[in-house]
DNA sequence: CAACTGACTCACT
DNA sequence: TAGTGAGCCAGTT
């Protein structure tokens, strides 16, 4: 748990880091676990989600805050319920990146 | 071991 | 504004 060794474990606990009521992106995971441009990696890594319930997947969002359209759980209908739910406000499929993005410490 | 796939991103037309 | 192409990474077959 001190050192992570595969990829995947790095996203998740990047994830898992993302606060409630804001969103990040696949880019920020990527870069967050270790490499900058491994954004395609990181969508499938969160895609296999082998722990639904500790990974908040649905705070995931594209580089231009627009929700998934494979969403794991259920489809974009409930990633958008899911941030609603975080007080995120969702315009169509997409959020306020400016105003929910999770910027780190 | 090599090739293909995929919840991505950026740039160009 | 929308659509297409190329590049990058890790995991799976």
């Amino acid at each position: 748990m001190s050192q992570p060794s595969t990829f995947s474990q790095r996203v998740y606990e990047a994830v898992k880091r993302i606060p409630k009521g804001s969103v990040s992106t696949y880019k920020r995971i990527a870069i967050l676990a270790g490499s900058p441009n491994a954004s395609r990696a990181v969508g499938n890594i969160l895609h296999q989600n082998p722990f639904p319930g500790e990974i908040p997947c649905h705070r995931v969002v594209s580089s231009s805050g627009r929700l998934t359209a494979a969403f794991a759980f259920g489809g974009l209908d409930a990633h958008k319920e899911m941030l609603l739910r975080e007080n995120i406000e969702v315009y169509g499929n997409k959020v306020n990146l400016n105003k929910y993005l999770y910027r780190g410490e």
